[in-house]
DNA sequence: TTATATGCAAACCCTTTGCAATTCC
DNA sequence: GGAATTGCAAAGGGTTTGCATATAA
């Protein structure tokens, strides 16, 4: 384990970039948050500094997820949810009628994950895409209309 | 098995909807394609009729999708792909490297689909979203950067 | 005839980009 | 001081919507 949980600014500056409000403020909204979306996560900055701009959210993202320090994954057809990296993992059950998120264990795929890399050689990042369906409460089986 | 196949234009009837050119053109796109982006499938359209407009591609392709003759996937983060619906399914990997797709048989997911099944009674639709991660090509292992 | 569908244009959401002003180091 | 970063505004995909016109039944 490396000393990325906290020495991150270390290694921003290592690589040239600069520590700004902007990013710690980013980073600590999703903290704060648990994770969320581009927009959200700019609601989330702006109760501390109300001037911050929905693109430096982006570029901020962009640059936290080459760091290595936050993942996003695509829950629905809409903008995906930024969360810290290095955490466990959820796969992500979306339903197709109450649009619900049911996170489950990844390791439920764990399967699967060994059979893609052993048959075709394919290293997947299970939360990265949800899992569409239905869920209990809406009935197991066919038909009909829902999100994404 | 119903006449679904065949009878498409009496469901709709039925269903108080009305059979025009441009329905049988989409549909027919996504046969000829084999599936596409709304897009792809609008420049199919007008290789036979030049006025269709994109609203309606996207119009008649949630109609189709509600009378399970369509159904979409996710396969990036760009446009969602529409195939016809009731084929096999299969599970798509996107490389998070080369944003190449391998398609997989669903069946490599079975496990998983029972397990979601018994455990949280989800019913997956695993082909929905594509599976990301890194191909061969690319090689197994994690950092760096990539689409999606 | 008349309710449904279409084309068109405008609006929308989400995201990216160009650029001048600002700020970190 | 000078390069990296920001805010702003504009543009860019992809998608949806309002409305007058056209059309299937």
């Amino acid at each position: 384990m490396t000393s990325r949980e906290s020495d991150w600014p270390g290694a921003l500056r290592r690589r040239g970039y600069r520590l700004t409000p902007q990013r710690q403020l980013v980073l600590e909204a999703v903290r704060a948050l648990g994770g969320g979306t581009p927009d959200e996560l700019l609601a989330q900055v702006r109760r501390t500094a109300s001037g911050v701009n929905i693109s430096t959210i982006y570029r901020t993202l962009e640059l936290l997820e080459e760091l290595g320090l936050v993942a996003h994954s695509h829950l629905g057809h809409g903008a995906p949810s930024y969360h810290l990296a290095g955490e466990p993992g959820r796969l992500n059950l979306l339903c197709r009628d109450c649009a619900r998120i049911t996170e489950v264990d990844v390791q439920l795929a764990d399967d699967l994950v060994e059979r893609l890399r052993d048959r075709v050689g394919f290293t997947a990042d299970i939360p990265h895409f949800a899992i569409f369906g239905r869920c209990a409460d809406c009935g197991g089986e066919q038909t009909a209309e829902g999100p994404s």
